[in-house]
Formats: structure tokens, C-alpha cells, sequence
RNA sequence: GGGCCUGUAGCUCAGUCGGUAGAGCAGGCGGCUCUUAACCGCAAGGUCCAGGGUUCGAAUCCCUGCAGGCCCGCCA
């Protein structure tokens, strides 16, 4: 009597019992209601025992609980502000509807009631009902009222029984879209101009990633998603826009984990006529008024240990001299390749025998360095090979003028002088190119695609400019302090259901 | 890709040495006019992730697969 089917059948049989009295099952809507919030409010200076009998009001939402007492009934309802009890008494309904609105509610039931904000005896803020609609049934069971849904995949494939669930994993929801409408405020304040461009793209690069590929029947061609928003906002500056930047999903056919999503929402920023140096300034003045938005859905602990770690300035470290010094090696810059390869895959490193000078240092920085990158970092001036797109730094040689930031040890945003001379911009694409691995296939390798038409861009000239790219969703973990960034993802891909759980078939 | 762990009622979880499957919440019936994880009584509810194997007998032991989690690796 009680499976998973038979909750839904008594359920359903709710549902008809209240249309054959004449309701409608999905009314279309419920006008001239307040936030339960409000109702809190205008109980404000109300004793316990009193009511504001001046007032009527009208609150919708979800039902959380049904405690009977006879006749009398407590119900919990929440909606986005927050939570009012419905208090039910036979006094004020009279037996017949009393008993005809008991009859069809269950815990999970979407509903519209009218009533005078009462104070019980308890204290207990609370609507006393005078009448009471059902606006949709809940034909699935909420889950259990006191843990929630721990399944942490049920919670995934099922985000919308989290949500609803779970006030918290709202709030975590409502606490990323104050930080990204804080960004754009801050931004737009600044003067710059927010974007769209395309998402499908005929070569991905601005990036160093594999592409997701799809086909454009119109166009008759394979295409890619992006992966980076750079060389578009670039060509915006040849087109005589200033500043610019665009918040938008990047898609990067590669594994998932605590830190990666193959589709993840990025930032990228662009500003003519000023450098790398100008860009941190930029991101030192940003970044504190993101923890400030971030602050109101944090505990007070946790706010103040943000707004104390990203107060300016912070600490800025050469690449090479951090690297020197951690490692206890000088004179890295001299080294042949085939010594800093094997430096590399000495140390256990991912690094292949044909691999660059860059990648090599990448990842003999990412080994001896960025662990140790606690508080926010400025890590600057890479060496050439790993940023094709950057110019060339105007004192040291063999490196780019660029910087990324790095906190908890890892980064958060990569920034750079952009490089805007078409023929050395031409050549670093080649060398690319060229250094590209000999089985890789081509248009499913991870490098810098080659896009011809940005090089033609440059050759009209474009500005000298900075750029910035922020991983917004790396920026929300920071800010909310998520473990994983399937936390602060709404709905994370999920694998093909397995055995259990499985609402992807249809009936 | 490697290692470890998890999957039992709609939800949260127990389940001993291999011997008929357990609780709380939710749901049903009854009671109760100020509860707030309401309470009290009664009855009901199972593809033990899937498939195979061992065994007189498997939720439990073994193998394979699926899904998920953590760590490592890979990947900006």
C-alpha cells in the first residue's frame, strides 16, 4: 500500500477527490500574494496570542509539514523569502471545509491560502486561515522532512529535489547569482561593455583544451564549441570597442572532477590601451567587492577571513624566481629542453619526451610552487612558450608579460599583455602547430588552433590592450566555500542512469 | 586510467558468524483545539543496484557489469 507507486496513487487520488469538488486541479494563477517575509513583518511588534485582524493576506507556496491537533492544524509553507506557518481551526473554517481541506493535503503540495497574520500562543508567526486552494499537487513524496536528500547522486540528477528540499542549497544558488550580478554591476561601473559572441566556432582555440565538435547543416560544415572567448573580444578592440567582456559558458571535452566541468561558465575581459600591471589593479579592486557580495550568504566567520585574505595588495612572484627558489635550482632559463623534460619526468610529472620548454616549466611550477600558493598570489611573467597569445615582456627576455592569480593553490584567473603584432602572432601559432605532438589528429588536439582570420584582425591593428580570463565557477568555490564545482553548478552532467533512479526513460 | 569505499521501503539509515528483511520519517485507519522533527494507538509497505557463481540455504561470500563518492593520474 505504501511502495513508490501506491504514495503517488493515494496522492492522485487526493488530487481527484478535491476536482470532484468542483476546484480546479492546475489553477492558472493566485493573484495579490505576499512574500511570507511580509507576513513575518507585519507581525513584527504583534504579542504572542494576538493577531492583525486589520489585515488579510494571501501566501503561496510549498506545504513542508501537516501537524493535525484534531481541530486544529500547523502547517509549514515555504517560499523564496522564507517559511509561515498556515494555522487551520474548525472555528474559522467550519467542520465540512476543515475536513474537506485536510482530506486532499500532503506534505509537498503547492498551495494558495488567505488568512489574518496571528501570533500563536507559542509566539509562532502564522497566517489563520480563512480559505485555502490547492495550486499543484505534489504527485512524488518530498523527501524525508528532517535529512533531506543526502544521495549525493540523487542529488545531482535530481537537482530540482535538492532545491526543494533544501533552503540552504538555494541559498548556496542565490549567493553565486549576487556574485556574478555584483561582477557585471562592478564592471559596467568601470565603463566596460558586456558582449555575446558565437559559441560555435569553426576552429576553437584562445585556449589550450579538446573541443567538443558538432556539425552546422546550414553552413555544411564541422564546427566546435568553443573553448575560449579571447580572439572574438580581441577582434572587438580592431573593431574600436575599449572595453569589453563577456560572461559565458566554455566547453572543454575533458574529464570532470572537484575542480573541472567540462562546461563551465568563464569571464573574459579586454582594455585597450592598458597592460598587465593596470590588469591587476583592476582584479585587486574587483575581487573585494565580490567578497563583499558573497558576504551576506556566509557565516560572519567566514566573511570577515575573505575580506581579510583579498584586502590589497597581495604578493606578486616572478615565475622563474619562485621556481629557482623552491626548487633550489638556478639558471633555469639556460637549461636545453631535453635537460628540463627529464627534470620533469624525474619528479613523476605528466610530461611526454617530445614535450616543449614550456610545458615542462608548467608543470615543474605546478609541482614545486603552486601548493604552496595559500593566500592570493600574482604569479607573473611566464616564459614565452607557455602563452602563445601574449606579448613579449619589455625587459626580460624569453618571457610574456602575464600573471594569473592563485589562491588555496589554484588559480583563479589568467591575465596577460595581449600580443598584438600579426606577425609574431602568425609565427607563435606555427610554433604551436609545430610542436604539436606527431600522433596528434587533426582538430582533436589540445593546442592552440590556428584561426587565420584573427591573424588578418591584427593586421588592421588592434589597440595594446590587457585581457583577463576568470573561471567563475573556481571564483564561486572560493567565495562560497564549495568543496567540489558540482556544488555551485545547477545541474552538473551526470552519466546514463545505472540501476537505480532512472527518470530519463519515458513511460 | 589505478587504488579505496558506497548502493537495503518514496526519503534517512540499521542488518551480528551465511539461516524467513528492520527502525524513524512520509503514506493508511483511529484519537487529540496552540503545534513547530507534534504526540498516542493499530495496520500496511521490499527487483536488498543488475547479471552470474559457491552453498541444503546468499542482502551477507566470490566474479563481472552499472551508477556514485574520495584519493592519485590526466586535463587550464
Amino acid at each position: 500500500m505504501t511502495s513508490g507507486d501506491d504514495l503517488s496513487a493515494e496522492r492522485l487520488r487526493k488530487r481527484d477527490l478535491w476536482v470532484s469538488r468542483g476546484h480546479p486541479a492546475y489553477p492558472h494563477h493566485f493573484p495579490d500574494r505576499v512574500p511570507s517575509a511580509q507576513i513575518r513583518e507585519d507581525l513584527k511588534d504583534t504579542p504572542p496570542g494576538g493577531s492583525r485582524e486589520d489585515l488579510r493576506r494571501r501566501v503561496a507556496g510549498r506545504l513542508r509539514a501537516i501537524r493535525q491537533h484534531g481541530k486544529t492544524a500547523f502547517i509549514p509553507l515555504e517560499d523564496q523569502s522564507g517559511e509561515i506557518q498556515l494555522f487551520l481551526r474548525v472555528d474559522d473554517l467550519g467542520e465540512a471545509e476543515y475536513a474537506r481541506v485536510l482530506d486532499v493535503l500532503d506534505p509537498g503540495d503547492i498551495v494558495g491560502a488567505e488568512g489574518v497574520p496571528t501570533r500563536t500562543r507559542r509566539g509562532e508567526p502564522s497566517l489563520r486561515v480563512l480559505s485555502l486552494q490547492l495550486l499543484a499537487k505534489a504527485i512524488r513524496p518530498p523527501p524525508e522532512k528532517w535529512h533531506g536528500l543526502k544521495d549525493p547522486e540523487l542529488r545531482l540528477r535530481q537537482r530540482y529535489v535538492d532545491l526543494l528540499s533544501s533552503p540552504e542549497v538555494r541559498r548556496r544558488f542565490e549567493a553565486r547569482s549576487a556574485v556574478i550580478r555584483e561582477l557585471r554591476t562592478h564592471l559596467d561601473g568601470l565603463g566596460f561593455l558586456e558582449v555575446e559572441t558565437p559559441i560555435l566556432n569553426r576552429t576553437a582555440s584562445g585556449g589550450l583544451a579538446r573541443p567538443f565538435r558538432t556539425h552546422y547543416n546550414y553552413l555544411e560544415e564541422d564546427f566546435s564549441l568553443r573553448i575560449a572567448l579571447e580572439l572574438h573580444l580581441k577582434r572587438l578592440l580592431v573593431g574600436g570597442f575599449e572595453k569589453v567582456y563577456e560572461i559565458g559558458k566554455v566547453f572543454r571535452n575533458e574529464d570532470m572532477d572537484s575542480l573541472h566541468s567540462p562546461e563551465f561558465t568563464m569571464l573574459e575581459l579586454y582594455w585597450a590601451y592598458s597592460d598587465y600591471r593596470d590588469m591587476m589593479g583592476l582584479v585587486e579592486g574587483l575581487f573585494p567587492r565580490l567578497a563583499g557580495a558573497a558576504a551576506p550568504y556566509l557565516s560572519p566567520e567566514k566573511a570577515r577571513e575573505l575580506e581579510e585574505a583579498f584586502r590589497p595588495p597581495w604578493a606578486r612572484l616572478d615565475f622563474l624566481e619562485a621556481l629557482e627558489k623552491e626548487s633550489g635550482t638556478s639558471g633555469i632559463m639556460d637549461r636545453p629542453r631535453e635537460e628540463l623534460v627529464r627534470w620533469a619526468r624525474d619528479l613523476g610529472l605528466a610530461v611526454r619526451e617530445d614535450s616543449t620548454v614550456g610545458t615542462s616549466l608548467d608543470k615543474l611550477f605546478g609541482h614545486y610552487v603552486e601548493p604552496k600558493l595559500r593566500r592570493p598570489t600574482f604569479v607573473m611573467d611566464h616564459p614565452l612558450e607557455t602563452t602563445p597569445l601574449a606579448k613579449r615582456h619589455r625587459e626580460k627576455p624569453g618571457r610574456v608579460e602575464r600573471f594569473e592569480l592563485f589562491y588555496r593553490g589554484f588559480e583563479l584567473c589568467n591575465a596577460y599583455t595581449e600580443l598584438n603584432d600579426p606577425d609574431d602572432q602568425e609565427a607563435r601559432f606555427r610554433d604551436q602547430l609545430r610542436d604539436r605532438p606527431k600522433d596528434a589528429l587533426e582538430g582533436d588536439e589540445e593546442t592552440y588552433g590556428y584561426d587565420a582570420d584573427f591573424v588578418e584582425a591584427l593586421r588592421f591593428g588592434m589597440p595594446p590592450a590587457s585581457g583577463i580570463g576568470i573561471g567563475i565557477d573556481r571564483l564561486c568555490m572560493v567565495l562560497l566555500g564549495a568543496e567540489s564545482v558540482k556544488d555551485v553548478i545547477l545541474f552538473p552532467p551526470t552519466r546514463k542512469p545505472g540501476s537505480r533512479g532512472d527518470v530519463s526513460a519515458p513511460p
